[in-house]
DNA sequence: CACCTGAATGCTGCATGCAGCATTCAGCAC
DNA sequence: GTGCTGAATGCTGCATGCAGCATTCAGGTG
């Protein structure tokens, strides 16, 4: 799990940084040294390094001393997205102006995904080509700094994210946006960007944000305490 | 200059990062561990933690084990404002719906350095002037996030920013801005949040963020090296 | 039984020892 | 004089020792 190649701190720090993107360790679960040295096979000095790291990106907190995993409010995350819609929507424009035709494919093979049917066990599937879409959108932007800055955001926002995909696919609650809304929206970012326009790609970009946002704070006033949070 | 309060290695990471942000430290300059801990009193230990964190941030840059000061491109910094073309367009976006009486009052106060005419010694006023203006519309947006992305994109631009104000005073320069029109974009930020108006106030700061990028590929253009950025 | 107090425990933060890697420089060969 | 080789140097990254702080738990007191 461990290799000899690279930094061992950076090592650590990715496992650890994964665990809590993934919600292997929960919002204020303690990160104690000793433990993580000794699962890790690693001695303190590393596991240190990778804490100050995680706590730089804010994915962990000093507390009195220990450190434990963030705790994310609703608030953080409406807050996060808020940031997102600036983000998303400036690379959305500077995709829309630096598109070339492989990388239009390799949009189009993200947006497939959300147009079959899929079956309950593939949700996690949706999320991951939800992921890519958004993430490839950024890398076509060209501009380094806004990927690292909305990786930071979506990082972090996952910290809450834990009971998303279960949520989606319950049909039951009233808060939960369809699959085809989501579709739709997506789909008005690509055909922008397809078409080189750089205003309709902000705007299509920031419009899905606003729907997340919009969302996440009606999911807030119905269920307050775990929330419907649909696509990023 | 270091003392037992806080944790050395927090401390050690704003000693060294002040000294890049104002230029002590130069772009490209190592960093070595022993000669650091030896000028701050301190162990290698928090030198080493704080170079960590400071390379999370982007400040420094890991060049075949060693540590140096990042050198930033003008298309680095060009990407950056980019980024705070989005961050700063939904803080005064955000603002604007926030905005109370006495934070328009700070506001103000800001932007007063820049209707005056100042001394040519005083031009690093007119600077810590622009930086509280714009540093202000972050708090007021109430944002944390929001607050952290936009101080870590000014102090990665603020890697390449040395020769600024120098440039910004000569009135020869071709591509040089005038104070004026910096001082009009600023005022139609702050008449918009003033007025709550959302959509202007973020359309306000887009605008005057453009015009900087705007500035900085022409400054390329003629300078190529040196380049004449006014406000951020 | 509740509360207060003090000792033991556990953990962090800093200092330092140690090994490995790269770079450099001196000396030698051509 | 130029180029190559090997040793010495300098620096980092990791391991571990050590001290201080907070928390906890046990035992005693009201």
């Amino acid at each position: 799990m461990i290799s000899r190649g690279r930094a061992l701190r950076d090592q650590v720090y990715e496992n650890l940084r994964d665990r809590i993107v993934n919600g292997g360790l929960k919002p204020g679960e303690a990160l104690v040294e000793v433990e993580l040295a000794a699962q890790l096979q690693v001695s303190r000095t590393p596991v240190s390094n990778a804490l100050v790291m995680l706590r730089e990106r804010g994915l962990i907190h000093d507390v009195g001393g220990k450190m434990e995993v963030s705790v994310l409010k609703l608030e953080d995350v409406v807050d996060l997205y808020w940031c997102r819609m600036g983000l998303d929507g400036v690379a959305a424009r500077l995709a829309a102006s630096r598109i070339t035709k492989p990388d239009l494919k390799k949009l189009e093979s993200y947006l497939k995904a959300w147009e079959t049917p899929i079956r309950e066990s593939d949700l996690s599937a949706l999320w991951v080509s939800d992921l890519n879409f958004h993430r490839h959108i950024y890398l076509v932007s060209g501009n380094q700094h806004l990927v690292r800055f909305s990786e930071m955001s979506a990082e972090l926002a996952s910290v809450y994210r834990r009971n998303t995909i279960r949520r989606m696919s319950d049909p039951q609650s009233g808060t939960s946006r369809s699959r085809n809304d989501v579709r739709k929206e997506h789909h008005a970012i690509f055909e922008a960007i397809a078409a080189q326009n750089p205003d309709t790609s902000e705007a299509a970009a920031r419009q899905h944000i606003q729907m997340v946002i919009a969302h996440l704070e009606q999911a807030d006033m119905v269920l307050d305490a775990e929330v419907a949070l649909v696509a990023h």
